[in-house]
DNA sequence: CGGATAGGATTGTCCGACAATCAGACACTC
DNA sequence: GAGTGTCTGATTGTCGGACAATCCTATCCG
């Protein structure tokens, strides 16, 4: 009863690698590599890795192969710019029900609590998923989504140290003023709430390139 | 010296056939056919058509291939909604030098005078593209890029009847108070613009489920 | 030391094969 | 006649191998 292709889970798998930080940015992944790894033939691998560029995680260059991403600076304040972007529209769409961003909050607290940094990280992704997706919109969700990834596979680098337990005000705030349907003061804070992320994303970048 | 991948420009000519109309929505894409059609392998075509399975042109399941995008009723109320995301942005950026805008009007008003409807939509996206460029933001731009791909292949089965012509009177309005940063005069009137196109749109897909 | 060059590694594309799966035709039952 | 099961042909999914094009590196030569 395999409902997915070989392909997608293929692919799914190399994702997680990538955003689990086990193929770190600049890894040069190559066919027969993969294709040995995962005990596929190169074609299927081929086409996984497609899939992959197409989310941004990996670039390409003819004859050279794919690398997992080494994003840049102007990258951070792109992605910074598309985070707003769709802040923008959540700010726009007025008190909702936000019960999922809730839940979210909630794991984030527990997470900070027995300091355990990486589910904090995750419940963060989830808490602001859940506020785009209550927009209802499909094609901002995976735009979302999409920047998300690659802003996770920014940070997979830079592990361990966190302030995660400031953002937690932060994001009750959020909650609050969108549950409250208070556009002007919720794009607000979520401005300053990524303003307040792009030291650390830049951060990282120059970490890495020493 | 061939700098592109035939698979990138095999993408290329399927997604104009796509764009253009000569292959409208629920034409299904098989793969020997297409590959005897460019005289390339079969395998080339299969990594082409994924990348237009990421662009949402075509749709794909499981060994039954794939099949140019049949929109609904909520895509279009999606894809507006999307554009209209975008539009926040460009309303929130202030003033710019939209010369490029200027440029796409000029060619939409010798369009329509001499009533090349084909190209008054195509300087129509022009325009829009041109504004939402100056953002600056390449993952912005690609994503409404993609958007107006989406929106075109709505369109492109209902060829022939525009009223383009009040349109050119729109978007002149639209490139002034973008020039003058007048925000929300601008969103205000971008979402009339939106609005307004929205009954061409699902006219178009009422038609064709008939 | 700098530049040409040769070798190996990797990708891009092609081909042919076969199993898995699907759509439609057909026969069968009630 | 409606519904159901089965068969068959068509198409996709995946495989493995093949070869040219291209890139990278290290060696050699001036």
């Amino acid at each position: 009863m395999q409902r997915v292709s070989l392909t997608d889970q293929v692919t799914a798998e190399i994702r997680e690698e990538i955003l689990s930080g086990r193929l770190p940015p600049g890894t040069s992944l190559r066919e027969v590599m993969l294709s040995e790894q995962y005990d596929v033939a190169r074609s299927t691998v081929r086409e996984a890795v497609k899939a992959l560029r197409a989310e941004g995680l990996v670039v390409h260059q003819h004859h050279r192969g794919v690398i997992v991403t080494l994003h840049t600076a102007e990258d951070v304040e792109d992605l910074l710019q598309a985070r707003l972007l769709v802040e923008r529209a959540v700010a726009a769409a007025g008190p909702q029900d936000h019960r999922a961003g809730e839940e979210a909050l909630a794991d984030m607290a527990s997470a900070v609590e027995v300091e355990d940094w990486r589910a904090a990280a995750r419940a963060d992704q989830a808490f602001h998923h859940a506020l785009v997706t209550s927009l209802g919109s499909p094609r901002i969700t995976a735009f979302h989504e999409q920047v998300q990834a690659e802003m996770r596979l920014l940070l997979v680098t830079a592990e361990g140290r966190q302030p995660e337990e400031a953002k937690v005000d932060e994001h009750r705030t959020l909650l609050e003023l969108a549950r409250a349907g208070d556009a002007d003061r919720y794009l607000a804070a979520a401005r300053r709430h990524l303003q307040r992320s792009r030291p650390t994303l830049l951060d990282t970048i120059a970490r890495r390139d020493a």
